[in-house]
DNA sequence: CTGGATCCTCAACGATACTG
DNA sequence: CAGTATCGTTGAGGATCCAG
């Protein structure tokens, strides 16, 4: 009810008594691809008790950033999703979302991946969203046991959440994907390593790692998190 | 000690258990806007519990955001600063304090302003940071009784906290001057209404109007927080 | 079965006091 | 000045329960 306030007349503190609490930010990374009913966040935010998500959803919808609906016909189908003021939060996530996984080399123990999270991952990844005009293909990309689809079509590119219909491309990766995204993995290097699968063009392959990006923070060998005892 | 992590391999998640904590944002903007000591951001952020800034900075510093130094020669004069690491923060900063200001008309009822909360405004208003290479101004620009400066210079533009010395124009302005950053006012409103007072060449000020820029959102007059009361 | 509300426990936060 | 110690309060975590 009392959202915590900053008492400051200030952009940065406005925004983080809105999405500067536990959960918001990941309640919004799912709303961000797409409408959601409850159960569904609930299922895409494992460890998220039910009473935070139902107050997260209210001081979201309270600050104008979620509307809830129930699409006229079907009874009991309430959704969630941003409201044309939170969809203006795209840039802040994304950018978040760039610092964060500059600094992410691979999942800690336990950590997993989900829909939302592939999308949003991907959706960061096509960068400003722009591809030449010519480039006309579905990329169906597997991470782990999850799927997703990247379109690249009429000169954009957007990502979305489940398996495409009749793909181009079929990508089926694990985490180490996430160096071929940095651009520290050649797609060569990734084919021939068995990091990635591809099924269909590897020239599309290639072009699809050409395109997609998300580097490595070049300040993580000095300052980063300690270094994993990797062998 | 034991930060709170979300569980999934998430660019945004990872972001969000280091930035995503209460007052992180503000001690992150502070320490964006120069090196501080422990008292200096006490001083910046009324109302912070002491504990909770030692914890913050311990957190920051163990993800590799902050480090603490002291200066040699000094005894006790331990400084906060950015690391590398913590500078790749900005782009995140500024877009997150976009959106807030986007949604910010009037300061609420005591809410303040301090001097690292005006730079970093202005730092943010002054957007990509390039100008035109002959421009040569320096603006002292003073919010209520907090005191920052502009510089235009070498086709860059920078915002520091503190009052400029040698300033070719200075601007004394209250919460008003929200208005002329949006863009829904005017310079030359802004001068006749009162609302800003200049010393200086007005067309140095017109300059400065034109090019800090924060807008409002779009989408406020629909879904934002209750439209206010005003005539 | 969805969409929550309730209850309890405990860790985190907040305010004040105090110390090297 | 730069924090730590103490203690009360709030909010998150987790399980269960209830209404439509």
């Amino acid at each position: 009810m009392t959202n915590q306030h900053y008492g400051q007349f200030c952009g940065l503190a406005r925004a983080a008594e809105i999405v500067g609490q536990r959960w918001t930010l990941l309640i919004l990374r799912d709303l961000s691809v797409g409408a959601r009913r409850y159960s569904d966040l609930v299922a895409g935010l494992p460890g998220i008790p039910t009473n935070t998500l139902a107050s997260r959803l209210k001081e979201l919808e309270d600050a104008g950033v979620v509307e809830r609906s129930t699409p006229a016909g079907s009874e009991r189908a309430m959704v969630y999703r941003l409201t044309p003021r939170g969809r203006e939060l795209a840039p802040a996530l994304d950018a978040l979302s760039r610092w964060g996984a500059a600094g992410m080399r691979e999942p800690r123990e336990g950590e997993i991946v989900t829909p939302s999270s592939i999308t949003a991952a991907l959706r960061v990844a096509a960068g400003d969203g722009f591809v030449p005009d010519s480039w006309d293909t579905i990329y169906d990309v597997r991470i782990g046991d999850i799927d997703a689809h990247v379109v690249m079509r009429g000169g954009r590119i957007t990502a979305d959440p489940g398996p495409a219909e009749r793909a181009d491309v079929r990508i089926s990766a694990g985490p180490g994907i996430r160096d071929l995204l940095a651009g520290t993995l050649s797609a060569d290097e990734a084919l021939s390593s068995g990091a990635v699968e591809v099924d269909g063009d590897p020239e599309l392959f290639a072009r699809f790692a050409a395109t997609m990006r998300v580097p490595y923070s070049a300040s993580l060998a000095l300052a980063g998190e300690a270094a994993p005892p990797e062998g």
